[in-house]
DNA sequence: CTGTTAGCGCGTTCAC
DNA sequence: GTGAACGCGCTAACAG
């Protein structure tokens, strides 16, 4: 089990050494082959365990064996992940998946949008993963183009509809969409709008269009779609800004929590009660919704779950076993705690 | 600067038969090196810029190179993460500084303590990683052993005094104590409690070591020290055993933000005003501060530089230039927003 | 000087 | 069960 002091990392060879066989017979001990006696073997397998011998992985990648890593690449500006609940915990579900099978992942943090396409090619072209996830897709996405031109598994976290022939593992925000509408409807709201994310996001787009086709399909005036950085600030002017209007909203959806809990400020700072003059529906649920006052509503992705999806689907990619070109859905639910409330009498 | 489509990765040997020289040749014309004419050079550069070459990161961590891959293991629940804002922008910080040199990010995230010591003798003997970081450092840390034992660089994020012979990063956490008691003593209190975090961690310990030392100085009286394991609801049961006592503490300070956070709606719930009735102080200023009403002051670190210097100094020891035995220290600053307040009338 | 050849590091695998 | 070759980049020894 242990591997004393300074001896440096065990090896094939060291192992051969101390058991009297050549290398060859010890890899095929090692890895559960025939071509050794069972006595053999044992005298291997016990002799490697003893000095915790592992497989280089560099050796291993040399010889076309695969990395055993997979990439991920966040663009983001470094100070806004701290607040980002949803990276930090799709990691973890991907993390979740990944060191079950002895795979690592490789990760990047970078605010530059050309950094990431650049280091796609690096990994790539120093073959330090096997494959990699593709979150924020965008409409007519470059990376795709230079992911298609290198041959790099990929797993697009997104819309599948825009994901080309990329496997790609989405939430159904159509939806999520169309029953958090269903809901405001039925109690009693006319008047809503949709504060959005990043313009360039496919999933941006894809939740409001979903939000006018429903709106007008329920008889419901969408009064504005704004987009944002998602930060709390935005979710303060945004507010800010509809409710300063003629005829203002009577529930808004926010594209993400963050923007929903700058909202309530902003709408508590001007004298408006939430829900009872304002409704608010977040989309996705991290604990800043149980923080604010009142707590809000919120649309529920068990993002956890989404990670450990994404990583199983590029597992199954690199491994070559299904061409997984399928598609993964998983749902969003409402969760209520307060700022939804029934729309204010004209 | 493309790879075409399906070539697969380009190799020094592709470089070679495209230039019409030996492989030897590219290899010191793509290293700066002497042995070719500035001409063969140039055109050797061209070829290898047109292919997208990099150097195969196996073949090198096989040479002996390194893998110019470092690791961090977070042990922490997975759905901790996302609102543990901490990690994710220490993990930024630590980004910013590797990927200027091409180093990457090897990350675990797992719950599992004895996994931790696990993976760095794993990635040890599969040459996974030049080195790693060691946050959460704990009292008489076995994972110490184990890093002294196979002599795997390593940077001790947290307090040099605990850290053995390793390098070590860490934050002045006694003398932000003292301020922030000395500022709390100002304002007329005299019974205060400290919220701190998991016993086990060495932070944890100096800064409860520090806070009885400075109460006694400053003529305060500790009332409490309880540890918890810095979730929302550890803070709202503290708070609200603190407050059931017969001598209520007037102000209390949290080793964290989220505990914080508990601690302000169980104050609010029981009737309690902060900071009129009662006073609170948190560790580590995320958005959560200001978002909790009242927005809550706070001991403000700049952990994107912590992860930077954390960084730098590994690489530095990876490089082998300074024999960094050194200790860093950054230190904490006072935000004050309005949860911190006079002492009430006795 | 300009360039070539050969062998290393480590695990895997084919032929014997 | 063994020996040898392979993958890829680096470098010491050697030749023109």
């Amino acid at each position: 089990m242990a591997g004393r002091t300074g001896r440096g990392r065990p090896t094939i060879a060291q192992i051969a050494q101390r058991t009297g066989v050549s290398a060859g017979a010890v890899s095929y001990a090692l890895n559960g082959r025939p071509g050794v006696s069972d006595e053999t073997r044992a005298r291997i397998l016990a002799v490697a365990k003893e000095l915790g011998w592992a497989p280089s992985a560099a050796a291993r990648a040399l010889r076309g064996g695969g990395t055993a890593t997979v990439g991920l690449v966040i663009t983001r500006e470094p100070a806004m992940l701290g607040i980002e609940p949803f990276f930090m915990t799709f990691v973890a579900g991907i993390e979740e998946v990944l060191s079950d099978r002895g795979y690592a992942l490789l990760l990047q943090v970078t605010p530059d949008p050309d950094r990431e396409a650049k280091t796609y090619r690096e990994w790539w072209s120093a073959n330090r993963v096997d494959g990699i996830f593709l979150t924020d897709l965008a409409i007519d996405d470059p990376r795709l183009d230079i992911l298609e031109d290198i041959g790099l598994p990929a797993v697009v976290v997104g819309e599948p509809a825009y994901a080309r022939d990329f496997a790609a593992v989405g939430s159904d925000d159509a939806g999520a969409a169309r029953a958090a509408m269903r809901r405001i409807a039925e109690l009693g709201h006319r008047r809503v709008a949709h504060v959005a994310g990043p313009e360039s996001f496919v999933h941006t787009r894809v939740r409001s269009a979903a939000m006018l086709e429903i709106g007008a399909e329920l008889g419901m005036d969408v009064v504005a779609e704004v987009n944002t950085d998602y930060s709390l600030q935005a979710g303060v002017t945004a507010c800010e800004d509809l409710l300063a209007r003629d005829e203002p909203p009577t529930a808004i959806l926010f594209d993400n929590d963050l923007t929903a809990v700058g909202a309530v400020r902003a709408a508590t700072a001007r004298g408006v009660r939430v829900p009872d003059d304002l409704s608010i529906l977040a989309w996705d649920d991290s604990p800043l919704c149980q923080l604010s006052d009142p707590p809000l509503s919120a649309l529920r992705r068990d993002i956890l779950a989404y990670g450990e999806d994404a990583a199983r689907t590029l597992l199954r990619l690199v491994d070559g076993d299904g061409v997984t070109q399928s598609v993964r859905t998983s749902t969003a639910t409402l969760v209520e705690r307060g700022s939804l409330g029934r729309a204010p009498r004209a």
